[in-house]
RNA sequence: GGGGUAUUCGUUCAAUGGUAGGACAGUGGAUUGUCGAUCCAUAGACAGGAGUUCGAUCCUCCUAUACCCCGCCA
């Protein structure tokens, strides 16, 4: 190239004029008007406009005429202030641009299978197999420095606050509990299989009994499971770990670092210390353990009015062990049937069998289950939800945990639908006292909710055999604007408490062996009190640029199918490289019906 | 594993049981202050398969792909 840039496109402004500039970039768009060519110049730092005026040299004409958008290209030319009325004030740029003063045409471009420029073209699978072309628009050049800011902003804080970020292995040993792992071949040793790591959890208290008292590390973890628009297979943690602290202490820190992050790439206060809820509260409020409560709409027990109601629903649900809840609805008495039945799927789908509900008018309740409602009741139900004429008031009678999670889903729902939440508003809150187990919904075992070193509480110790289902975990999870980002705990460090919590999970001392002797040998040889957290860098970016999904905020991503529409993957492999790996194919058993 | 939605020029959106239309991108031309320039001209599409029908892009079924959700995600 022979003109090699000495400014940027978009750092140009009045303080350069008269002066003599060489810019590169790419057409962002051209405007020809016969004796005068336009062409705006876009480079990572924003557009310039530049002037192409019809005294310049034939050849040089010749080829401005016929650029395309996406051209690479290369001005030498002199800043000038643009005429008065000529200013665009939609760019940085825009009280001055170029005139061209000598031209190169570095690459052309092929028509672009959507426009660069205009946001609204092209669907999200077409943008993904081109994202390279995707990676150069305004939005997500502007997540991918956001991004960038906050990894920044994470490593000097923890930087500051003594963490030091080592790296932990890639390739490591499966241990199949919980989230399917990725496994990777050896093949030096034949029919032996490494795993990526799902987290780097065992590493990092290793580190910890190593005396690498403060650890970090912004670290790609894997889970073979199933996406979602907040979930990707691969995935970027931001991983610590503390001796010698408690969960106030981690908290502390790690709500300062979020804090920290916030102010730092969006310029946004969050208030610290962050309020703390217990599982239990954030359940029977918000419905959900990880609470969105940028808005109120909270979930309230009734059963005291259920009782009092000839509504046979709640009461058989109450005998076998039930529980009723309701979700008042300010001002959403004028729902029509279709809505509620609507409402119904919704509830439907997150396990309930059946939603009802009462409209609150001037003259008493109506609608739904009020002929079950003597005048009593009413009073009862009033005077707990603080219902007011003209609300609706919708009810779940099911177990615990189904009947607030369908409340909860219902209320994110309904707060959407009546514009409660405020995009700009940003709030966190910490959720604590999580049960240490909870039953696997298939085999209806003991496994853990967090991971299977989440210390317990203290004080619950001793039920870990008797009763375990009542055992509370020194656990916390991070909750910002209802989304989960970050979860930690308080670590088992002694050996014996780490094997009961193994056989409580019904694994042997053979397999604990097996799977986690490294472990709990190191625990022999000096293991402090530690305990940490790990945030999810791509959701935290997420919630922080407010996408919608996470792949926005990913250079790269995997589609909902795991694939990448771009390069390919997964592909299949040659037959010399499965042999290598000592590997034969099965047939697929495609399944029909 | 299950449910939902979608699939029409390169892109985006429309219409239609009988000849598929516009906008942007493309191509050619006009145009000296535009900035998502404008104007004129031009080329360009019904995801695949089966069925119903005289005739299907439209109706039915299947397949594929994508997205959203449930399950799953220690």
């Amino acid at each position: 190239m022979r003109i090699k840039r000495d400014h940027r496109c978009g750092e140009l402004n009045k303080s350069q004029v008269a002066k003599e500039v060489r810019v590169n970039g790419w057409v962002n768009t051209r405007r020809d008007l016969g004796g005068i060519f336009f062409v705006d110049l876009r480079d990572r730092y924003g557009l310039v406009q530049v002037r192409f005026n019809n005294d310049l040299p034939s050849e040089i004409l010749d080829v401005v005429k016929h650029l395309n958008n996406e051209d690479v290209i290369a001005v030498s030319g002199t800043v000038v202030a643009r005429p008065e009325d000529s200013i665009n004030k939609k760019i940085p740029s825009g009280e001055i641009e170029i005139e061209a003063k000598d031209f190169e045409l570095l690459n052309k471009a092929i028509p672009t299978p959507f426009e660069i420029t205009k946001r609204e073209t092209g669907s999200e699978d077409l943008r993904l197999k081109y994202r390279y072309l995707d990676l150069r628009t305004e939005e997500l050049k502007k997540n991918m420095f956001m991004r960038h800011k906050a990894s920044q902003a994470v490593r000097r804080y923890l930087t500051e606050h003594d963490f030091m970020e080592i790296e932990t292995p890639v390739l490591m040993k499966s241990t199949p509990e919980g989230a399917r792992d990725f496994l990777v071949p050896s093949r030096i040793n034949p029919h032996k299989f490494y795993a990526l790591p799902q987290s780097p959890q065992t590493y990092k208290q290793l580190l910890m009994v190593a005396g690498y008292d403060r650890y970090f590390q912004i670290v790609k973890c894997f889970r073979d499971e199933d996406l979602r628009a907040d979930r990707q297979p691969e995935f970027t943690q931001i991983d610590c770990e503390m001796s010698f602290v408690d969960e106030e202490e981690i908290r502390g820190i790690m709500e300062d670092m979020i804090a920290t992050v916030y102010k730092e790439s969006i310029g946004v206060d969050i208030p610290t210390p962050l309020p703390v809820i217990t599982f239990h509260d954030a359940m029977e409020r918000y419905g959900s353990d990880k609470p969105d409560v940028r808005f109120d709409l909270e979930i309230k027990n009734v059963e005291d009015f259920a009782k009092a109601t000839d509504f046979s629903v709640f009461h058989s649900c109450m005998e076998n062990g039930g529980v009723i809840r309701a979700l008042p609805v300010p001002d959403a008495a004028t729902f029509s049937r279709k809505k509620i039945d609507e409402l119904t799927e919704l509830g439907k789908k997150y396990g309930a069998k059946g939603l009802a509900f009462v409209k609150v008018q001037e003259d008493g309740l109506q609608g739904g289950i009020s002929k079950f409602i003597n005048d009593e009741a009413a009073k009862l139900l009033l005077d707990k939800t603080d219902a007011k004429a003209g609300d609706l008031i919708l009810f779940v009678a099911d177990e615990w945990e189904t009947a607030l999670t369908v409340l909860g889903a219902l209320r994110i729902f309904l707060a959407k639908e009546f514009s409660l939440i405020n995009k700009n508003e940003h709030k966190a809150i910490w959720v604590v006292d999580f049960p240490l187990f909870e039953k696997d919904g298939e085999t209806g075992r003991l496994v853990a909710r967090h991971h299977p070193f989440t210390s317990p509480k203290l004080e619950d110790i001793d039920k870990l055999e008797s009763d375990p289902e009542s055992v509370k975990a020194r656990a916390y999870d991070m909750a910002l604007n209802g989304y989960e980002i970050g979860g930690g705990s308080i670590r088992i460090y002694q050996k014996d408490l780490q094997q009961r919590m193994f056989k409580a999970l019904g694994i042997g001392e053979e397999e604990a062996q097996e799977k986690f002797g490294f472990l709990l040998g190191a625990f022999e040889y000096g293991a402090p009190p530690h305990g940490g957290i790990a945030f999810g860098l791509d959701r935290l970016i997420m919630v922080l640029t407010g996408e919608d999904s996470i792949r926005d905020v990913i250079a790269f991503p995997k589609t909902t199918t795991a694939q990448s529409p771009m390069d390919g993957a997964p592909s299949g492999v040659d037959q010399k490289q499965l042999d290598d790996l000592h590997i034969e194919l099965k047939a697929i058993n495609k399944e029909k019906n």
